[in-house]
DNA sequence: CTAGGGTTAG
């Protein structure tokens, strides 16, 4: 949540004001501007984030009489399912149909989106096919929107059915569609058809990018943390792969190893990355010296920890909520430990 | 002319 009285959020106050502003002259103007001059204030204030500024221009819009179009209330649909209130931009929908202004792709598009936010998959995906009965063409990011909630609510099997389909009606997947559905069978722990996807894509002209990479390094350290023990040592090797083919690891790659290392307790192998990183002139985050620490700490290596938030400072990283929460954490269990000894000795 | 929308690490 935004912290109120922070300088961006007056930045940004100032100017929903000012769109605020400007829309009361719009309403107050003799021959009113066309739909097409608010539609494009609506549009500015949506890009502020202020989808309720948004619902009460809408309603001020009808209250003086300025006709809606298809482009205004998809925009006000829009805001509803933002504001997590979908219902509202189906209500929204029926009265378009009522007054007569015919919803487009865009509109159905919306609504799924916002169905999909609200994890109500089967909803998005019957409002999906019937918009396909109706004849109207979603984009390949409709595409998208569906398969993510597919694979965000679990449901792999229907995911991979569903990239399937697509690919039958003659949409070229993109290397996001294959992320998506590669991530999700990797959390599912199916690597093996992960892999044979990986794979696929790599025929396909589609190149695999770096979050492809990360996906499935990820993957292989988490069956090294629950069953295999050694994998580390594969998730390197598919590091030098991906050099190969001139992707360069980032920040993500190397935290996820970093992470495989600390949870193993091996925290001088995890520094150890992060200083070869540092070397490569990658820049390591708040995120992965939080990993450090916490693990530093978890060894009962607090004062070394707190060495590593002195570096970090010096490299203006700044320590944030969790990194002080870790700390913190450490000092009261060091407490109880020493508090323990006491009352053993006293004994 | 003006609208909607997707991926990784804690």
């Amino acid at each position: 949540m935004p912290v109120k009285g922070s300088p961006e959020n007056y930045d940004r106050f100032d100017k929903v004001d000012e769109s605020l502003n400007l829309f009361n002259k719009m309403i107050q103007k003799c021959p009113k501007p066309s739909i097409v001059e608010f539609t494009k204030l609506l549009g500015a204030t949506v890009r502020m984030k202020h989808y309720a500024a948004v619902v009460y221009m809408c309603s001020q819009m009808d209250f003086v009489g300025v006709p809606h179009d298809a482009y205004s209330l998809s925009v006000l649909i829009n805001c509803f399912c933002q504001l997590g209130q979908t219902d509202f931009g189906f209500s929204v929908l029926g009265k378009m149909i009522k007054i007569g202004v015919e919803p487009s792709a865009v509109t159905f598009s919306t609504l799924i989106n916002g169905l999909c936010k609200q994890r109500k998959i089967s909803q998005a995906a019957s409002l999906f096919d019937g918009m396909v009965e109706k004849g109207y063409q979603p984009h390949l990011i409709t595409y998208s929107t569906i398969l993510n909630g597919l694979c965000k609510t679990g449901d792999t099997r229907r995911a991979v059915r569903f990239l399937r389909m697509m690919e039958a009606r003659g949409f070229k997947p993109d290397i996001v569609v294959y992320n998506t559905v590669i991530d999700c069978l990797c959390k599912c722990g199916l690597l093996k058809e992960a892999l044979d996807l990986f794979s696929e894509v790599k025929v396909k002209d589609n190149r695999p990018n770096i979050i492809t990479f990360s996906c499935l390094i990820h993957a292989i350290i988490l069956i090294d943390a629950f069953c295999k023990d050694g994998l580390i040592f594969q998730a390197v090797d598919t590091i030098h792969t991906m050099r190969k083919q001139g992707l360069e690891p980032n920040v993500v790659t190397y935290t996820t190893l970093v992470d495989a290392y600390c949870k193993k307790g091996m925290v001088f192998e995890a520094k150890d990355i992060v200083d070869k990183m540092r070397k490569q002139g990658i820049q390591p985050d708040v995120v992965m010296y939080n990993i450090l620490v916490d693990a530093y700490c978890k060894k009962g290596m607090v004062s070394e920890a707190e060495d590593i938030v002195d570096t970090m400072r010096k490299q203006s990283i700044e320590p944030n909520v969790v990194t002080y929460s870790i700390l913190a954490d450490a000092h009261c269990k060091k407490g109880m430990i020493s508090l323990k000894l006491k009352a053993s000795s006293t004994q």
